[in-house]
DNA sequence: TTGATTTGATAACATATGTTATCGTCCACA
DNA sequence: TGTGGACGATAACATATGTTATCAAATCAA
């Protein structure tokens, strides 16, 4: 199923059913804008199968910012907690299946969990762990080259490489498709040598 | 003083001046490295006076990941909570006035606050507000063009344009010093123009 | 004060990356 | 079963950025 960490999280873990419970399963086809840039967030995703992606309209061009895929959940963090128009959209890459969850419902459950010491406690390692996560994009993006990125994502989530279309892993990147092409092009030959 | 979000964050403003007595204050010259990359980090810090910057040794390249003025505090967050070695070293970039807690204590007062829901749900809300900053720093590194990045610093932290060396902020923007340098340069002609 | 170190600017050249355009392939779908 | 669009490769050219070296000014230490 869904969460991966029972094991380090078991006062989270017991509540995960009536969690999923409040969740709504639907089935999306490929391209279906789950929220749109600008809107405020009502509501966050479990991806049951398939693929999503965030992204933002950048001065006209299509900006990747970050991938999902199966067991992973998300939403447009800010706008959903705050209540405030969100930066990005999210859009399926693949055809989905999704299990949605509406804001009000996750408030409720909130009320009661923040009773829970226990549960707040895994709840900020959670969150230590995404800030951790970001961090480390944020590193990367300063310490290596768009080669060495891509050759890190080729390491560390070849699916995601397989399953992506390529000019939104390179805007990803920070770099053009036409550059990727390059780079994956320059690898290869460095490979044959 | 140092804490700025005393309205915000009520139930952990009680908790305030209790944080601040296990501190212990201390002045340093600049240039001091208060915590070794690789080492297992057993303190943080709070900044009365002065400016401290994060950084790595990237193949030989110092690189600066982050940096922290007045009023802020800071610890090599993943070393320090996980008790592992850390990735960044610390040092000042100015003579400073700073507060040191030993990880110990933190721990000690750790113990009595996550009995208190009031003061987690406070401790989740800093959480999420450090993983946007560092989602937005990524983001600008996606979105944004190093001299657009150089003006955005500029407009949202002109102090630590003037205070801290031209080769600390090129390496923290991802560039060079020379082009920094030149950037620079490109702004002035088109502010006369 | 003087000498050494740090800092910043700049030039010349090399490499990386973006822009625009063209072409072939593949695939969803009418 | 065509067929238009999505996808990816590539070329040619323009621009951005890195590398290395040199010089001047500012700063720091003896």
């Amino acid at each position: 199923m869904f969460f991966q960490f029972k094991e380090q999280l078991p006062h989270l873990a017991k509540y995960w059913d009536a969690f999923m419970a409040m969740h709504q399963r639907i089935e999306v086809p490929a391209k279906t804008i789950l929220l749109a840039e600008g809107e405020v967030s009502k509501q966050s995703f479990l991806i049951e199968k398939g693929c999503l992606r965030v992204w933002f309209n950048n001065n006209g061009k299509d900006t990747t910012f970050q991938f999902f895929f199966e067991n992973e959940g998300l939403s447009s963090l800010e706008s959903f907690r705050k209540n405030i128009p969100g930066m990005f959209s999210i859009e399926t890459v693949e055809p989905c299946v999704l299990h949605v969850l509406q804001k009000k419902d996750f408030d409720r459950m909130m009320e009661e969990l923040e009773q829970q010491p226990a549960v707040l406690k895994e709840m900020i390692n959670v969150m230590m762990e995404r800030q951790l996560h970001y961090m480390k994009e944020f590193l990367s993006f300063i310490r290596d080259s768009p080669q060495e990125r891509y050759l890190n994502l080729l390491m560390q989530k070849p699916k995601l490489i397989q399953r992506v279309p390529q000019h939104y892993i390179a805007s990803y990147l920070g770099i053009t498709s036409v550059h990727l092409s390059r780079i994956k092009n320059k690898i290869l030959k460095e490979k044959q040598v």
